[in-house]
DNA sequence: ACAATAATGTTATATTATAACGCTCTTAAA
DNA sequence: TTTAAGAGCGTTATAATATAACATTATTGT
């Protein structure tokens, strides 16, 4: 295991996609469970299209590649399908850009992650934020703020493609 | 002078926004001129409406406010005045709510804010962030990512509403 | 088996944002 | 001082994102 615990970062050069793939879908597996919640075929479904990458993908995004496989939702299927993902803390949105992202990687405890999105590759990671969410909170109860929901994105290019760019 | 100089934090009891408002303007005009760009009729009218109140406004609500008095804007117009006001760097966009909202400071050198947006009065605050966006850059470098533009937002509640509500 | 709840289907519509094209106004060079 | 180039804006149409409202079906607990 030379993998980091706590985050999920960008996929290296030998990235196993599929035994990616399938690791997410048990990590939902478990985490619906882990709720009470249930993870139904749809749900899967649209999980899984989700999951196919490591991009984040918009709403009818998915719609349309599931309809290319022979499955064509209505948008509010999608987005109920989402909404229950989120819920279930497998699926983020990233609000930059309107589009959703699967976790890759358990989230563990409930540290937070700051989001990371490659401008070239289209490739999102998550990572472990301690640092700057304790530096967050700090700013923000330092003006009297009590905070709530937080959202740090961060664009730029990831190594690979800071190495491989003109 | 008892205020920050680095940032625009929740307006005071005491804010007089007609002074408030008459420097948002004075600063805009600056910033404007500052980058040899033109601070149009349609421009300050819609930046006007921004910085009338220190809430994110949609762009539709803009259209909606502005057709009150008398000015009926099609949508594409208001989106090029919010997208040169935003180039000058007098308004910003808050990503999670699809909203726009001007600067009620001078944002001193090139540090960046963190925006605090309260849940319950509305109420957007631009703060000093430098400790968050060192520990931010800090974080993604770590990962080999290069960053280039940084989102970061906190919900919650403010001051005023964390004492006053239920 | 049945009632309560959760999930989904269906249709319509709300909300946010941009494309394409032509006219006018400003600026700066000839 | 004309005039070309570019910026700004009007107008129309449409793209892209998201939700409301209500009917129907599936699941769960009793």
């Amino acid at each position: 295991m030379n993998q980091h615990r706590d985050s999920a970062p960008f996929p290296t050069p030998g990235h196993n996609h599929v035994t990616c793939l399938s690791n997410s879908l048990e990590r939902a597996r478990s985490a619906f469970e882990a709720r009470g919640l249930r993870l139904t075929e749809l749900r899967l479904l649209v999980f899984t299209q989700i999951a196919a990458s490591h991009h984040a993908v918009g709403a009818y995004d998915i719609i349309e590649m599931l309809s290319e496989k022979g499955t064509r939702l209505a948008p509010v299927s999608v987005y109920r399908a989402i909404e229950a993902l989120m819920n279930a803390g497998v699926v983020h949105r990233l609000e930059s850009r309107n589009a959703y992202f699967a976790c890759h990687a358990a989230h563990a405890s409930e540290r937070q992650h700051v989001i990371l999105s490659c401008g070239t590759c289209g490739t999102i990671a998550e990572v472990d934020g301690e640092a700057v969410f304790v530096a967050l909170d700090q700013t923000a109860r330092h003006h009297g703020f009590n905070p709530q929901a937080r959202i740090v994105e961060v664009a730029g290019r990831c190594a690979h493609c800071s190495r491989t760019a003109v």
